[in-house]
DNA sequence: GTACAGATTGAG
DNA sequence: TCAATCTGTACT
């Protein structure tokens, strides 16, 4: 059973949507084919209050202006000038809020291939022209639940990454990964 | 106009 | 441990 995930899965509390998101499937069409990956790590942005989000300060720019969408659209972005993070807008229209998709389980291969926010764009063969895209309607990209359910207490939650600037935010537990899952980041 | 840090990664 | 490499932001 493959089914899109419609508008009401994202329009929710954003903490809620990473743990839901883990589990469901990224649907990729590129060249006629399509790329799939399994999310297995997420992580949740919740501003203007959090620190660690663009959007800390209710801050507006022409490059997180995407996270103020209402829930369901790609928020992407460079880093380090080299590497594409693929974020997804939660919650309703004017919330800064959005998820990371951190990590993926690719389908049919067993490389640890999209095992990182940077690497899992790579693979899915995302940049900016993503910007701003509907997962709800797009013909490149989408999320489907395969009925898989990931069982609460195999859902881990941890501090998030890389945002040690944050202070006290960087140690919300807003991390979630897949308990003993080979596909999550690290290094 | 210029300087600089950053939600990372893989090589050494 | 470090460099790659570029954009937004905060200055001059």
């Amino acid at each position: 059973m493959r089914k899109r995930l419609g508008k009401n899965f994202y329009q929710r509390d954003t903490l809620r949507v990473a743990q839901g998101l883990l589990g469901k499937y990224i649907v990729r069409k590129w060249r006629g084919r399509e790329i799939k990956g399994k999310i297995v790590e997420t992580e949740a942005y919740i501003g203007p209050q959090d620190k660690a989000s663009h959007a800390f300060g209710g801050k507006v720019t022409s490059r997180n202006k995407a996270v103020y969408l209402p829930g369901g659209y790609i928020y992407i972005y460079l880093v380090y000038g080299i590497y594409w993070q693929l974020n997804i807008s939660t919650s309703f229209s004017g919330k800064p809020e959005c998820v990371l998709i951190r990590a993926l389980e690719p389908v049919g291969r067993k490389e640890r291939i999209a095992s990182g926010p940077g690497k899992l764009c790579r693979y899915l063969k995302l940049n900016k022209s993503f910007y701003g895209e509907d997962l709800t309607k797009s013909k490149r990209i989408w999320l489907e639940d395969w009925g898989e359910k990931i069982k609460r207490n195999n859902i881990i939650q941890k501090e998030r990454i890389g945002i040690n600037y944050a202070q006290e935010w960087a140690k919300k537990p807003w991390r979630f990964y897949i308990q003993n899952n080979m596909f999550i980041s690290h290094r």
